[in-house]
DNA sequence: CTGAAAGCGCTTACAG
DNA sequence: CTGAAAGCGCTTACAG
């Protein structure tokens, strides 16, 4: 009497047969409305769950997504996450969700856990290192996988690869600041030698290059304790900058932290960019200005694709970069 | 031959019954070592994936746990949450999860949706409102369930609940001011009449009773737009005001920019306090003195405990409360 | 230590 | 419009 109520004591209950009770889970046409209507009077009295594992096994379908993320605690990954979570629950599909908190056997591990719980495809924006022991069972698998906001396996013909187009958000980053009269541009934030972290700065060295201005990258974790320390110390080590691009919010954030703390002012003598516009940059003081990549949109527009692909069976393209625009505010515009 | 391979073929191919290949899979030491070794050799060879959902169905266990959250762009609940599902992955569980963004009716359509995939058990920070049609079907559903963070059913027999002592927190952050000097005190921000509103003011009136100082509660969205706008109104409306304690970090930082914005340091003159102590707030200027919660164990516990429930029918107290304290920076200390 | 059979709760053709 | 039968990929007693 413990055990939940199935299909076949629907059908006793209503004396029909438990193919008709499946018609009737399935919306299917074929029942006849008072037949539809009593065996769903009976599915109430009896508190039936309809067991979607035991549908599945037959039909081979799970409505299950996996979202795999580096970097969860990151505000600007669980917005996009929780964008993509709610754009897939609203055509159907269950999220699974894991943070791998940049571990690479964690990230097979826990990938490795989701191909058995029979996901149905897989969106990750993964970790660098040991991308084969991630990508390569996702592949025998045979899922629809896409990698989002970091290219970390090449083979993007079978892992198609979108983001925020990050070179040109550089570019209008540097071209903004260069029109205002800055000389001095440092780059800060973001690992050496990333593949993200070059693309954020291509277009910023680009730019720099074509004006005849000199770069300055100052490498470094893609957090707001970097930003706030790089600014304190700054004024020694690099007394001539009078302008930065930062990696991300987070360091743009720490430095502006970092400048309050000096009691130097940021916007007319020091004009500072962050990356990503997340929810903060408007909200602090002077605002931040920052290049703007819509991630609720792209993850909405991702869940779009996966799902056109894992449906529909279109491909997505192997690479593709989504606008971006420069949201002007007072740590750029030495608004007081 | 494009479907994946299953026990079937595994067994077929090594030799075997599917009995000794299911054997195998459940590392049973009835297994020879070599006949174990040959099938796991001739899996690999086929690229074989178990199929756990196969598996549950027969033997009843999913291992997957679902998450239902408010409000998962909150960096308070999304660190919470991520701390949660990477505890559960730990111990071997899957997480599935939803963003409800404060919508009873989508919070009860997700929940819904994870029982029916078949979830062993849910943990929920529940939206307010319309609590029965969320909260029933997990009961008929005879699934362990915890509240964690709100308690929004009250029948914590059923759904035992768990959050950080906010009371407790509210009265450390007031005695701390009272012992530092200030006179009045104003609590702001956190929906009017809530029940985590008024747990977490309830310490701060207590003490200011005990002290004779006067009340006053600005109450409001939980959001750095708040609390910028109080910051910027209080000269105006409030002007003997020397001390905030806010409903959340969120609010106490927006009042942190609105202060900045008016040039008005905080710190001695006005000394301000947020709550939950996410990360941002060792890394503003000055930094802020909050309630820490310590989300992350919470979130741990919260693993340990449903889990506990669940695999050894162990029935969580009705009601937890864990310890809080205070963490004390510049932005109640004068520090500059 | 291994195999043959039944069963988990559904769906899917196929009859009627 | 509805029913009887087979099957999805596993696990679970039960023999041997």
């Amino acid at each position: 009497m413990s055990r939940r109520p199935t299909i076949v004591d629907v059908a006793r209950a209503a004396g029909v047969s438990k193919s008709t009770v499946s018609l009737v889970f399935q919306k299917s046409p074929a029942v006849k409305a008072e037949t539809r209507q009593a065996v769903q009077r009976v599915m109430a009295d009896l508190g039936y769950v309809y067991n979607r594992n035991a549908a599945n096994l037959r039909s081979n379908r799970v409505g299950l997504i996996g979202v795999v993320i580096n970097d969860l605690r990151n505000p600007f990954f669980a917005e996009f996450a929780t964008s993509l979570q709610m754009a897939l629950s609203q055509r159907g599909y269950a999220t699974v969700i894991a943070n791998t908190d940049e571990d690479p056997m964690l990230q097979a591990q826990v990938v490795g856990s989701m191909i058995e719980h029979g996901v149905s495809a897989v969106v990750i924006s993964p970790t660098y290192g040991a991308e084969e022991t991630t990508f390569d069972p996702l592949h025998r698998a045979r899922l629809p996988v896409m990698q989002v906001l970091r290219k970390v396996d090449p083979r993007v013909g079978l892992f198609p690869f979108t983001a925020p187009d990050y070179r040109r958000g550089g570019e209008i980053a540097a071209q903004h600041l260069v029109a205002s009269g800055a000389q001095n541009i440092a780059f800060v934030g973001g690992q050496e030698g990333r593949a993200v972290t070059q693309e954020r700065m291509s277009g910023y060295l680009a730019t720099l290059q074509v004006c005849g201005l000199p770069p300055l990258a100052l490498h470094g974790r893609p957090t707001r304790a970097f930003g706030r320390a790089t600014a304190l110390d700054l004024a020694r080590s690099h007394p001539h900058v009078d302008a930065a691009i930062c990696f991300n919010d987070l360091v743009a954030l720490g430095m502006l932290a970092g400048f309050a703390e000096q009691g130097r002012p940021v916007g007319r003598d020091f004009r500072l960019i962050g990356f990503d516009d997340i929810e903060d940059c408007a909200q602090v003081y002077p605002a931040l200005t920052s290049v703007h990549c819509d991630i609720a949109g792209f993850g909405a527009g991702v869940a779009q694709t996966i799902l056109a692909w894992l449906e529909d069976g279109i491909l997505p393209p192997p690479e593709v970069h989504t606008p971006v625009r420069l949201m002007l505010r007072g740590s750029s515009l030495g608004a007081s």
